[in-house]
RNA sequence: CGGGCAGUGGCGCAGGUUGGUAGCGCGCCUCGUUCGGGACGAGGAGGUCGUGGGUUCAAAUCCCGCCUGCCCGACCA
């Protein structure tokens, strides 16, 4: 089997002593022995043939994918969908979760926290307590069973975890951080690529109990120290910025989102100071605008005049600066005025996070009519009393402004905020736009498409009050727990890393969380010296704890390549019969496609240095 | 929830308006020749045409319902 020339250089003796030391592992078929587990981490790996492997590569992906991570994971044989928003993790796919999991396990116990895994299936009542049986709406699974007993499928877990924070009674026993990765479902309006957004996926859930508002302080800052370390080791560049807390409720939260034409979230950044927020939250300082001295409130006739544009444009009109815009929304059933500068768009999670408000959409045109007697392009909060009224922070102190009458093609001029309309409360509902200077240094700013990748949340005593989850302090006084609460999804980190991390030929996965971290390419299954030498490294990497994969296929090379560069393998060896034959093979790493010759003495050591370093 | 598009072997698609026993490429199996960048030849296997009903001598094709998937939209008064 093994090859019998002669060796100019007089150490095949040592090659062969390996092939014979290593090698040999091989025909035992014991599984420990194949599963060394890996150096730096608890997940044992087993090496692979190809040749047994499933990995159900594709050279046409589904017409209908859109985002590279959906086209190459579906390609790659990574995962399969079962329907819509649920995927199967393949074992190509399911090898990289676990890396990914492990990442995230080990910097949550790397700041003390303690692993559950809870039921993801909860009573009704548990949620009705906290209340977000009824916020949550849509968006959550509900199951009746057979009894007729209301269920929910768990979208995420403060209830169930303070629940479990009963028991803990005293100051004492804090802080804890208890955390899971477990199966979440929620009934995503529309789920799409791929695995970015789907309705049953895993997610990683943390909750910090605590005493008071300095130890959550402390925790939410444990927990930012930890998803930027577990990003990073998966190479994700993600960003920390300010969010809104939507259904969460809290005092305060950070998105981790990483830069992505297929994201669905628009974050503003500025290049020049550390300013970053999701344009649910960002604001902008704007240039001052001087009123048109118009002191008396007059109504004039705008035949045809529906829009802002409009009416900057006729005679007597004004310029959009100088319009107040008046949007009819409803909010939870009631019809509610927003008004903005006639220049400025409303943010529809400001508007929600201000209202405090659960369910909001767009008052139809009759809605409008109704409420204010004119049709869209003719309305104002001039003189309206009954309904609610929230405006936003450009408006103050504003007048000499054209806004509609309530009566079709009417308007008013010369309106004073102040004086002429019942402003009920004053937000920050207008959406920042690019350019415009940054709140911070007034450098202009940008605004960048990203995924959101992770979320950490300061939840207050709202779940702990819900649960009864009280705590005595030292002089015995009960205090309801402080919680946090802290996620990142699994899945969707995969997904990310993928849109981040591929070229034309397929996915580029960083060492830590490939799939595999090396793959041997035989390029001739029939030549029997290179294929015994291939053997020999692949048992002893897998001996040295390197987690590869061996393409023995009977298949031209030029297929293995091609799969293996799809599949995004970091680091690729390829025996070929004629280098092999001069003592050399080829390393080739994914990212930069350098091939290199490399002595066949030297291959092992280096990879294994190589990786180390990589992981 | 509104609008649009689409369901035909494992994947990608044609056929449909003009009803007449289902076809192409890739993949898969066998044999041979090949063998360092997704080989070639020959021979094969594999399809309730999403589903239920209707029209008809006859339906992938025409009509109605349903299911499923994909894309866009769901603030700019």
């Amino acid at each position: 089997m093994f090859p019998t020339r002669r060796n100019s250089t007089g150490s095949w003796n040592d090659w062969e002593r390996r092939t014979a030391l290593f090698g040999s592992r091989l025909t035992t078929s014991f599984a420990a022995e194949l599963r060394p587990g890996s150096p730096r981490g608890t997940v044992p790996f087993t090496p692979m043939r190809w040749s047994n492997f499933h990995t159900p590569t594709l050279r046409d992906a589904p017409a209908d994918a859109e985002a590279a991570s959906h086209r190459l994971l579906i390609r790659g044989g990574f995962i399969r969908q079962l329907h819509a928003g649920h995927y199967s993790m393949l074992p190509l796919g399911w090898r990289v979760f676990r890396k990914v999991a492990e990442i995230i396990r080990e910097e949550m116990d790397a700041i003390d926290g303690q692993e559950f895994q809870l039921p993801t299936m909860h009573p009704a009542s548990l949620w009705k307590k906290s209340g977000r049986w009824e916020v949550m709406g849509d968006e959550m699974f509900r199951v009746t069973d057979r009894k007729g007993a209301e269920n929910a499928l768990g979208m995420t877990e403060e209830e169930v975890f303070a629940h479990l924070a009963q028991e803990v009674t005293s100051y004492k026993a804090l802080p804890q951080i208890w955390y899971q990765m477990h199966t979440k479902f929620r009934d995503e309006p529309r789920p799409k690529s791929g695995l970015l957004r789907v309705r049953e996926f895993t997610m990683k859930d943390a909750y910090s109990l605590d005493l008071d508002q300095a130890g959550l302080d402390t925790a939410f800052d444990k927990h930012h120290a930890a998803y930027i370390a577990m990003f990073d080791r998966m190479g994700l560049p993600a960003v920390p910025v300010d969010a809104s807390s939507g259904a969460m409720g809290g005092s305060g939260s950070t998105e981790f989102m990483v830069p992505s034409p297929a994201g669905e979230d628009d974050v503003v950044i500025c290049s020049n100071c550390d300013y970053a927020a999701n344009i649910e939250r960002a604001t902008s300082t704007l240039p001052e605008v001087t009123d048109r001295g118009i002191p008396e409130l007059e109504r004039f006739p705008t035949p045809g005049v529906r829009t802002i544009k409009a009416l900057e444009e006729i005679d007597g009109g004004a310029p959009a600066e100088h319009q107040i815009k008046t949007m009819v929304m409803v909010l939870d059933g009631q019809v509610t005025l927003a008004l903005l500068r006639g220049d400025h768009q409303l943010n529809l999670q400001k508007l929600l996070d201000t209202s405090g408000a659960i369910d909001l959409r767009p008052a139809t045109p009759e809605e409008a009519h109704e409420n204010l007697g004119a049709m869209p392009g003719s309305l104002g909060a001039v003189g309206v009393e009954e309904l609610r009224i929230i405006a936003d922070h450009s408006l103050l102190g504003r007048s000499g402004l054209t806004t509609g009458a309530n009566e079709d093609d009417w308007h008013y001029t010369g309106v004073s905020v102040e004086r002429d309309i019942a402003v009920d409360e004053w937000a920050d509902l207008r959406e920042v736009s690019i350019g415009e200077a940054c709140p911070m240094c007034s450098t202009p700013i940008e605004i960048v498409r990203c995924i959101e990748a992770g979320h950490i949340f300061k939840l207050g005593t709202k779940y702990a009050e819900a649960m009864g989850a009280t705590v005595l302090d030292p002089e015995g006084t009960q205090h309801p727990i402080v919680m946090g609460s802290y996620g990142i999804g699994v899945e969707r980190a995969i997904a990310t890393i993928v849109e981040t991390h591929h070229d034309d030929a397929g996915m580029i996965w960083p060492t830590s969380v490939a799939p595999f971290e090396a793959v041997i390419t035989i390029v001739s299954v029939k030549d029997e010296a290179s294929v015994a030498g291939a053997e020999a490294l692949y048992a002893e990497l897998t001996q040295r704890g390197v987690d590869v994969i061996i393409d023995d296929r009977d298949a031209r090379a030029g297929v293995k390549f091609a799969d293996a560069e799809l599949i995004g393998i970091p680091h690729r060896v390829t025996f070929g019969p004629k280098a092999f034959a001069d003592g050399e093979v080829e390393y080739t790493p994914r990212a930069t496609a350098e091939t290199e010759r490399v002595s066949i003495l030297a291959i092992a050591d280096r990879l294994v240095e190589t990786i180390s370093v990589d992981r």
